[in-house]
RNA sequence: GCCGGGUUGGCGGAAUGGUAGACGCGACGGUCUCAAAAACCGUUGUCCGCAAGGGCGUGCGGGUUCGACUCCCGCACCCGGCACCA
């Protein structure tokens, strides 16, 4: 019930009001085009003025449950910092595109039998609705979604460059697939085997461009997911051996997939780190992940086989202490090695009580095939067997024994190891187990026992030939790697963690590639006249999926089971021919791996992107830089998977000539996660966040029981989404974005909460009060000349405010501007020459409340492009100065005084104040330390 | 185990080696109101004190310095990544 004397003012800024403001802002924008930013040639192309500026937040995947407030943390800060630039006259591009692919559309097809495409397309519908409402200031003509033809087209365009291109090991850069065939047809390269070209059946040249490809048909070891139905990439394998996506249990199979040569970029991934400008933490995992070591590979000959078992060190120094050599259980020449018999005197401990070493090996083999990667984790115990070969260290001859042993991993390295118990703890442990010898090559500190690692001199390392005794670790390593290279027994080498990346998936909703197979079961690249190649309708969405554990399940992708797609009736050049499609789709890393480049020219027909547009956007500013996008702002979690693919197609786009950029992202930034309270009842289960009461005891209540608070990611599966929806309808969008930008450092995560929400909206209440009367809506402002005080305190926040945008620190941003506001409010103080600032200063965090302002302010412009407000240095200084004085080290008395004031002066000043004089008591003073006019400080 | 980041009031957080706790939430007191809400004004690290003022205080223990949240050494705990990678 309202009766009239109750009824507010009519024109406070209240959610209503901010409403109505902001969609008729939102809306002029749209209509005037305000935030379309030139490009210089094509379609875009318009009158270029200032420098240019490129920002990019991690794209979105359309899900059906719409946002909650977490996720626009991102777009808003990218929304100030192009904001702010367009007010400092730079030419901004700031879209948003949707990575559109993926499994979530599929699950929702499977189950309501509808097209991945139509829900997909709805939920960006509705996205896009969510964050309009937000009045981020984007360039609507450049969104696209990962799903639309003409992306996708281009998608399966660079994915055919790179099917046709090889990389040039001694160029160091890829190179395309013509190249090396017009090396091969000149004779100026000859095949790795020796054999001429000319001698090579079509077949065989085949095979043999085909082995250098950088994206290649390969049949090795893959991980399969029965559970998923599809193969997933290293990447997306977690830790414990599970699927990231479901939590499937994965199992390594062999199986014939495409990969990507990405291991060819391995040392520019890694060094082309230091010349971008990214957090330290996500170079330091993408350098882990590469996982580049130093070390050696050594020949180890075999007594009465042929084949040496060569190994991977990263320590030769410590080569005479090689005691034994394990194996990888499935390494190739463990048949090889593993003898008829057990040697005389095989000690019972290394036979694991079988009567032949085929047995014990066989067993063995079976055992460590059956462990899961879990498993192998949860038991560390050193366990293995004896081939019953022995190999010859290479540097005193000695007979050492080879085992077999899944300490070894067959994906690292060569597969294989030299043991030195003596410095290497899993060694030890193993040579403790079967009772192996331990020569100690580096001396360790008095009294030490066990495994040494450390720094130290080299002993008991010295044959005819070489010593390395006395040398340090660095040394000695380089002594005996030229030793090795002299007898051929090995060579100093480089090894990757980084396997090469998985690209096929058995799945329905992704890119299908441009590939068709022959009749001998040889890729053949599609033109592209006929790209793209659309995914065909099909009875059923999903892959065959299995038991979550039948390791032994064979993939069946969706597209397998349209036959009248799969075989088709094509002219490649030699007449009609009938080929089979790849049924495979490419991973959802696709779409994303390359979209930065399609924001500069996001309508071309012709190409990928137009070169003058590409280099005005993403070039190097200077020679010698990277380039790459100006600031790219998103969660932590990609920091390997979509960040390394990225880094990888743009390198090899940069090769072949199609971008002048090195990099994709020449700055990135990291935000943190919005964290919410969820709430579980006795059971554990979750309950509705919004429902529970909370007592001034701290106890909390759901229905009548107590429950408990735990902290976690804003989500539904928590039960504690929190959406802009609700926002917009109790604050306004200006208040939302004001909120998240003061909540704290954009990189650090933190807990929402609502109630604390208010205080942003009084803020823009109280901004909005200043200007206009809450009553009349007449404008209040006055042309009255500002006090010294006041042009001390605007400049000063002109300054700060400046620099923390700059920073991207929008917290104190935002803490200065309400100190400004503030301090315009207790005055009274309404004149133009201070509230004029003040709206330009707000605008890039509020603006719609700000062009409101701006308007009423007698402005027929947006103030987008007007000038950031510039603090005039003679204004900084204020009249007086705080001065501390400090009686050792505590403060003991404050002054005001002038900020010219001399050192002479104020330290007479400081020792007349009176409590300072009363805490010297009379002491004698032994030294005065004056920083003129903050601090003088006292030592008695 | 290794690598990276962190630990400041009731809460989120602020502090070029120079007044610790800006700004906001909450709480408490007040103005307005018949009352309440909203809004506005004031107080708010903690202890002693009527006050003036003083003691203590940035995870813990040391150190450097006239002066340390800040720099150095050691430790604890929390978060993230990697992990039998030779």
């Amino acid at each position: 019930m309202t009766t009239p004397d109750q009824t507010p003012a009519s024109y406070r800024y209240t959610s209503t009001l901010a409403g109505d403001i902001e969609r008729r802002w939102q809306d002029r924008w749209d209509a005037e085009g305000t935030f379309e930013a030139p490009n210089p040639v094509g379609d875009l192309a318009g009158e270029i003025t200032g420098e240019k500026y490129f920002i990019m937040d991690m794209f979105p995947y359309p899900s059906g449950a719409g946002l909650h407030v977490g996720h626009p943390l991102g777009y808003i800060a990218t929304d100030v910092v192009g904001r702010y630039r367009r007010m400092r006259g730079d030419n901004v591009l700031h879209a948003l595109g949707y990575d559109a692919f993926g499994l979530p559309a599929e699950i929702h097809a499977v189950q309501t039998g509808e097209h991945p495409r139509t829900n997909t397309v709805a939920n960006i519908a509705n996205m896009r609705r969510q964050l309009r409402r937000l009045g981020l200031a984007h360039d609507p003509r450049r969104s696209f979604a990962t799903i639309d033809p003409d992306f996708v087209r281009w998608t399966q365009w660079i994915f055919l460059q790179i099917f046709e291109a090889w990389y040039d090991e001694e160029q160091g850069r890829a190179r395309p697939i013509s190249e090396l065939r017009a090396d091969y047809e000149s004779g100026r390269r000859t095949a790795p085997d020796g054999a001429a070209w000319a001698e090579l059946g079509p077949f065989e040249r085949s095979i043999l461009i085909d082995s250098v490809r950088l994206a290649y048909v390969d049949e090795s070891p893959v991980n399969w997911c029965p559970g998923l139905g599809t193969v997933l990439a290293n990447e997306e394998v977690t830790a414990e051996g599970r699927s990231e996506r479901g939590n499937f249990p994965v199992f390594p199979r062999n199986l014939r997939q495409w990969k990507m040569r990405i291991t060819a970029y391995s040392d520019r991934l890694i060094d082309d780190l230091e010349r971008v400008d990214w957090p330290d933490s996500v170079k330091n995992m993408q350098r882990n992940w590469i996982g580049r070591s130093h070390g050696a590979r050594v020949s180890f000959r075999v007594e009465g086989v042929a084949a040496p078992i060569d190994v991977f060190t990263t320590r030769p120094d410590t080569l005479f202490g090689a005691t034994y050599a394990v194996l990888a259980p499935e390494h190739a020449l463990v048949d090889e090695l593993t003898t008829e018999e057990w040697p005389e005197d095989t000690p019972r401990l290394w036979t694991n009580g079988v009567a032949t070493p085929a047995e014990a090996v066989a067993a063995y083999r079976a055992m460590a095939a059956a462990k899961t990667d879990l498993e192998r984790q949860e038991n560390r115990d050193k366990t293995g067997v004896f081939t019953g070969s022995f190999a010859i260290n290479p540097v005193n001859d000695t007979r050492i024994p080879v085992f077999i042993a899944d300490y070894v991993l067959t994906g690292y390295g060569t597969g294989a190891i030299m043991a030195v118990p003596a410095q290497d703890e899993r060694d030890f442990e193993f040579a403790e187990s079967y009772d192996l010898p331990i020569i100690r090559t580096v001396q360790p500190p008095e009294g030490f026992e066990g495994a040494y690692t450390g720094e130290g001199a080299a002993i008991n390392s010295a044959n005819a030939e070489v010593s390395l005794d006395g040398l340090g670790i660095a040394e000695a390593k380089e002594a005996i790697i030229t030793w090795l290279q002299q007898r051929g027994a090995g060579e100093g080498t480089t090894t990757y963690r980084l396997r090469d990346w998985l690209f096929s998936r058995q799945r329905y909703w992704g890119e299908p590639f441009p590939i068709v197979y022959d009749e001998l079961d040889q890729p053949i690249a599609l033109p592209d006249s006929m790209l793209p190649v659309e995914l065909p309708e099909v009875p059923d969405y999903s892959p065959k999926t299995y038991a979550p554990d039948d390791a032994g399940s064979e993939p069946e992708p969706p597209l397998a089971r349209v036959p009248e797609w799969v075989n088709v009736q094509l002219d490649l050049g030699d007449g009609p021919r009938t080929y089979r499609r790849e049924t495979n789709t490419m991973p959802n890393w696709a779409g994303s791996s390359w979209y930065e480049l399609r924001y500069a020219d996001p309508h071309n027909t012709d190409r990928l992107v137009d070169p003058d547009n590409e280099r005005y956007w993403l070039g190097p500013r200077k020679p010698g830089e990277t380039g790459g996008v100006d600031l790219y702002v998103g969660g932590v979690e990609h920091a390997v998977l979509h960040l390394l693919y990225a880094r990888f197609w743009h390198k090899v786009l940069f090769d072949l000539g199609h971008v002048s950029s090195e990099e994709p992202f020449h700055k990135l930034f990291n935000q943190g996660y919005i964290q919410a309270e969820a709430f579980t009842d006795s059971r554990g289960v979750y309950v509705e966040a919004d429902q529970v009461e909370k007592r001034d005891d701290g106890t909390f209540w759901f229905d009548g029981s107590s429950v408990s608070r735990e902290y976690g990611k804003m989500g539904k599966s928590l039960k504690n989404a929190v959406t802009p929806d609700e926002m917009y309808e109790a604050y306004g969008a200006d208040t939302l974005r004001v909120y998240e930008m003061a909540m704290g450092p954009l990189d650090v995560s933190r807990p929402w909460e609502t109630r604390a929400v208010i205080g942003a909206q009084r803020f823009l209440q109280r901004v909005w009060r200043l200007l206009v009367d809450e009553d009349s809506g007449d404008l209040l402002v006055d042309d009255a000349d500002l006090d010294a005080a006041t042009l001390h305190v605007l400049h000063v926040t002109i300054d700060g405010v400046g620099g923390d945008l700059e920073g991207m620190r929008f917290n104190t941003a935002v803490a200065k501007l309400i100190e400004l506001t503030n301090h315009l409010t207790k005055d009274g103080v309404r004149s133009r020459a201070a509230v004029e600032p003040l709206v330009l200063m707000l605008a890039p965090l509020a603006p719609h409340l700000a062009e409101e302002l701006w308007s009423r302010l007698g402005h027929e412009e947006s103030l987008t492009h007007a000038p950031f407000p510039v603090a005039d240095p003679a204004h900084l200084a204020s009249a007086s100065v705080t001065c501390v004085v400090q009686v050792l080290g505590k403060v003991r008395g404050k002054i005001e005084v002038s900020p010219g004031i001399t050192d002479e002066e104020l330290t007479a000043l400081a020792l007349a104040e009176p409590n300072v004089v009363r805490s010297i008591d009379g002491r004698e003073i032994r030294k005065i330390i004056v920083r003129a006019p903050k601090l003088v400080s006292v030592v008695v």
